[in-house]
DNA sequence: TAGATTGTTAATCGATTAACAATC
DNA sequence: TAGATTGTTAATCGATTAACAATC
């Protein structure tokens, strides 16, 4: 739950720090963010003393905390697995590099994709995914397979002993609890989306 | 907070529905989900009363209320802001379909791209959006650009009367109240996993 | 009827907020 | 010193869980 603000807080920081800011204020910071002020210090207070009071807290600093925080003071290798559009597309995504991550190999099943070159990467078939995890130190999985492929390519990840799975299909994936995921499904988010939307107009008509 | 789960219920309904599955009992949910039985009836309950006692839930009655109460019965069209890289791939992306999303609209400033055709679409410019908002009933947006114009687009997405957007770009949208939005930032979503797996070693470690 | 499962209440748990002494 | 802002405590708020009578 803090953890999630956490990497809004990291993302926020580094805007402020573009604009030559040095420090910035547990008010300030939360203004921008919709929060209170209260919570961005006690967000903080959990992990320790980043502040000066009188001052608030300084941009630099309070960056490399939550990197070490989070884990993103290195690079992550990471598996594409599911060479699709959207695989492709997140291969092309320029977002991944800045925040630590960095995709290093490209897996498929299809037999026309595989030793097709994305973005400098050349697709791979999902039997290497064991050897090259292996050899380059590979933790995190992106799956961007259709979801009828996705409960089999998940045990293949968990096979490959990668312990991390970002889930873009949409399906509930069973995994031992020693496998950490995350579920990006674009539908739900619409859902929740068309939801606000909605709420929104009821309320209006209610008056 | 309810509504997240909401729509990972429908998800799983679906499932459960193409097994040939009439019914489903709140235990029976809430193992596939990693939820409580309590929870599931809960979240419920709060909308009216859903089930059969000693049956379980329908499936096809329970799709049909979440539906209705998501708002996704009817079929929303929305505009697609930003035909790069990743805005293609959500072009060609399925799964909004299934769920009450069409894209009918696609639109961005760069010369090179305008006229072009996406999966059935030729891309407008932006400033087609408000007349295109209007004539099709646009509410919702998707947008899709760098985070250096992403600003600048939700202005004009704003001002074209759509009251949803699904925000792509690393970077906090600042808008009316009257308009929703949910933010999907990947770098985020892997940062939250990275640091799932770090805190995992951390607890091995520390055994 | 016996077994299963709901809807709902009351109890627990955790997260958010407000307030303020301590600090620069 | 005066003004600003932190870290932290205590109070509030909301969400989750457990339990069980009511229902099929």
């Amino acid at each position: 739950m803090v953890i999630g603000r956490l990497s809004l807080y990291l993302r926020e920081l580094q805007l402020v720090l573009g604009a030559n800011k040095d420090t910035i204020s547990s008010s300030t910071l939360a203004r921008r963010l919709g929060l209170t002020a209260s919570q961005v210090r006690k967000d903080f207070a959990y992990f320790g003393q980043f502040g000066y009071p009188g001052v608030g807290y300084r941009c630099d600093e309070l960056i490399q905390k939550i990197r070490s925080i989070l884990g993103t003071e290195r690079v992550w290798p990471v598996a594409l697995i599911g060479c699709g559009n959207l695989g492709q597309a997140l291969l092309g995504y320029r977002g991944f590099g800045n925040q630590g991550f960095s995709v290093v190999a490209a897996f498929d099943k299809q037999p026309g994709l595989i030793g097709k070159n994305f973005e400098g990467l050349t697709v791979q078939h999902m039997d290497e995914l064991g050897d090259t995890a292996k050899s380059r130190n590979i933790e995190l999985a992106i799956l961007a397979v259709p979801a009828s492929a996705a409960t089999e390519a998940a045990q293949e990840i968990v096979a490959a002993g990668i312990s991390g799975i970002m889930n873009f299909a949409p399906v509930t994936l069973k995994l031992p609890p020693s496998v950490s995921k995350v579920g990006v499904d674009l539908a739900i988010e619409l859902e929740q989306l068309a939801f606000s939307v909605l709420a929104k107009q009821r309320t209006k008509d209610r008056l």
